[in-house]
DNA sequence: TAGTGGTCTAGACCACCTG
DNA sequence: AGGTGGTCTAGACCACTAG
């Protein structure tokens, strides 16, 4: 049992992978440590740690100090999904993008903002080829962002100045279906109850609130993204 | 200017978070090299680049070789979003689990599992607290999964059973707003067109189809996850 | 206490890219 | 051609944790 030498983790990690799929490390199995993969291998052990780790984080793998390495029992599928720009998002399905600003207040914050502050009341309307493509509805904290207060966001989303003048440490996102009603269905322009995908997000910077957003995407808006363990095993 | 030494990799990472928040490298700007920033911090340059990887993993480096690093004149944002078996996910959320089969036949498979051999063609309820929580309909290629055929599937779900018997190489995964049509609205007892969040997933081995699975949520259905730049920078 | 993963180091070579 | 990130190495020490 001769073993060619593996020279990168990238390799080293298909053969981890390609020995899970042969069932040679069932789900549940304590794979060998790193230095006795290291040996096998025949390479260095940080080598080994890249692959494996890269492999944990992708949830195929369980590391535990002093226990070792287990093949997860239920291998958590990750799927990342990009939050891009909306002039972004638009553009890149090449379509004509176009920016209308709806409202722009001073009001109390509401509650899910966390703060006593004023804010910047926003609702915008994005266009895509003319078509109506998501409703903006934006609440921004005066005190994290005061600057906000001398824009106009009149030919510039509160999205896109945002992203680049307020960066966030950390937020959380959901991701609802909902029926329309209300105004929202004049600017989407759809019967009332029409199913809309809904997106809510709230960013911070460390422990300042930033922006609460809510997209609601006219009918037929689909979030699509792929999942797979890092570079393919092809 | 004098620097204390940086002695690990997320110390190094928080710090050039800290140089981006505070506006000492705008986005656009290039920041210095491994070499002198290793250097600077006092440190071994693949720590630096360590850091610095895991920056741009989560979008907010552009890295490129002879060109430099540079701060990411949009970070895009990623989301997370966890898969779960559904009774874990259930469970998790503390209601009590219980799964029905409702049919199982052996059919010719819809194209976009893109194969020519028979499916099975699976549909089923997965119960929260006694109301109906999620419909799972579901096709599996027999010829990249035989031993699907051997199982009924009236105790154990094809979700769960998939995920420690066949496990996936890659896949693909889509989130819409639908209206709640036919037998749907009977199983999950709700009224036509309800707006209902539904999950598409198509997974493979290799290059081969392994399953495609429509799961259509009941509503309230709210997916949740967070974003941020790896270990918080509080 | 001993075994495991987590990380750092100093140096080296390579791969990729722009000029 | 030369500068940059990408990776590997051999060795070392540390951090965590089961027994």
């Amino acid at each position: 049992m001769s073993h060619q030498p593996f020279r990168n983790w990238q390799a080293i990690q298909a053969e981890v992978l390609r020995r899970i799929h042969a069932r040679e490390w069932p789900p549940g199995h304590t794979i060998p440590n790193e230095a006795d993969l290291a040996r096998e291998f025949g390479c260095a052990r940080a080598t080994v740690n890249r692959a494996l780790q890269s492999l944990a984080d992708a949830g195929l793998l369980e590391r535990r100090r002093k226990v070792g390495t287990r093949v997860a029992l239920h291998p958590v599928g990750k799927a990342t999904v990009d939050i891009p720009i909306l002039r972004q998002e638009i553009e890149d399905r090449g379509l004509r993008y176009r920016y209308q600003l709806i409202s722009r207040n001073v009001e109390a914050a509401p509650p899910h903002l966390r703060t006593e502050a004023a804010a910047l009341h926003i609702t915008a309307l994005h266009w895509a080829d003319e078509m109506p493509y998501v409703f903006e509805d934006r609440w921004i904290d005066t005190e994290t962002a005061p600057d906000a207060l001398e824009q106009s966001f009149d030919e510039i989303s509160a999205n896109e100045w945002l992203v680049t003048t307020a960066p966030y440490t950390h937020g959380d996102i959901s991701f609802t279906a909902q029926p329309a009603t209300g105004a929202l269905t004049t600017w989407l322009n759809i019967p009332d109850n029409t199913p809309v995908f809904v997106i809510e997000r709230t960013t911070w910077d460390r422990d300042a609130p930033i922006t609460a957003v809510k997209l609601t995407y006219a009918p037929g808006y689909r979030i699509h993204t792929v999942i797979g363990t890092g570079p393919m095993a092809f």
